[in-house]
DNA sequence: GGGGTCATGTAATAGGTTACATGATTCT
DNA sequence: AGAATCATGTAACCTATTACATGACCCC
């Protein structure tokens, strides 16, 4: 299930995805790319496009479609979209929207190991993040609601909404979880202190 | 804000976190991070854990405190924590927990790019997704509940409580979509035809 | 005493990010 | 005409993953 990708950063999906409308030359994708908003859902810098464009074409899913030069401009290297290339677009999208994959959110790995801070710290670094989800949140809301005002079909903001739920579930988590850590404060501070015996380095 | 750290893979922070309690060697860690499920929250494998140990004692946070040898098996190197690595482990968890970070699931990427499938298709693989979401939902919640019940202390589980909460949004985000997807059936389907221009390439 | 798996690492490779470079256009 | 920014890449450097290596212990 899943083999291994010959290209495995997602950027590459955005790119396969962007030539199967057209060719374009590496800088225009990274243009699409800024101008779309995309870099808010993929990873991207400058470094990555041009790796990510020169694995695709090694790996035979685009391929160079001529050069191109306007004005006195240095030349650009067009790409198109090969056979082998629509297919690994289609086959790559549905694998990532039918499969859920386990990820590793910082956060996760923050909670895994918040036993190491005391409890009153824990209960403050709480409340200041929910200050900041809820900044998020809001900024997200907006995007969403700017977008929609601006004539794109709700399709297009798809990513924000699942963001949206997202926070909302931890916002609502981290609300509950903040309740509960004062609740435990004193048998937590017990425990620290224990496996800390007594001495504050530092 | 959050100038950069010295070593910036979580792994390091696990390993932090277990030599603040005692010195360990290597090996030791390895078989910690297993036993504690803690793969679940901080990816991790056998080379990586090597190279970050590295990097903790290069950027001075752990030191060699010693070499053990037990039975005939070869030497082991001891590593503890120095005081700037008990600092960098408070500090380092702390903004974990105070700042949410911009992250990037695959599932979103996926949703910005989904616009490239066929809608039919996509009702399909949203509905599959749904399964593998209650699957992973199910195992999740039995995973807390085996671990409560041998009398670990809740707190430890806060990770695996967050991943349930995401989870539930999830599932009810995909819910959503997918009932809305077949409501934009017509529109998608159109705006697909024109712009792949009639040629089924492949 | 031979076959697994535990214990302990090192080395080779691939992947990704940052920094560097350089000519064009545009603005003041 | 000089400064700022756009356009277009390449190269150097880090990080992370996979593969390789090797001896001990344990079971049949």
């Amino acid at each position: 299930m899943a083999r291994k990708r010959k290209v495995g950063n997602l950027l590459a999906l955005a790119v396969l995805s962007y030539l199967s409308r057209q060719p374009m030359h590496p800088y225009e994708l990274s243009r699409m790319l800024r101008e779309h908003g995309d870099d808010r859902s993929i990873k991207y810098n400058h470094g990555s496009l041009y790796m990510v464009v020169g694995q695709l074409a090694k790996a035979g899913f685009i391929t160079e479609v001529g050069t191109g030069r306007q004005g006195q401009l240095p030349e650009r290297t067009v790409y198109g979209l090969t056979g082998e290339g629509r297919r690994e677009l289609h086959d790559w999208l549905s694998e990532l929207v039918e499969q859920p994959r386990h990820e590793y959110p910082a956060f996760v790995a923050a909670l895994s190991l918040i036993g190491a801070l005391p409890p009153d710290e824990v209960g403050e670094l709480l409340r200041r993040r929910l200050e900041r989800l809820a900044d998020q949140r809001a900024e997200t809301a907006a995007l969403i609601e700017r977008t929609l005002a601006g004539g794109v079909p709700e399709l297009f903001v798809a990513e924000e909404q699942y963001r949206l739920a997202l926070l909302d579930a931890e916002i609502g988590f981290v609300e509950d979880f903040a309740r509960r850590v004062t609740e435990w404060r004193e048998e937590w501070a017990r425990a620290l202190a224990a496996q800390n015996g007594g001495d504050p380095a530092g």
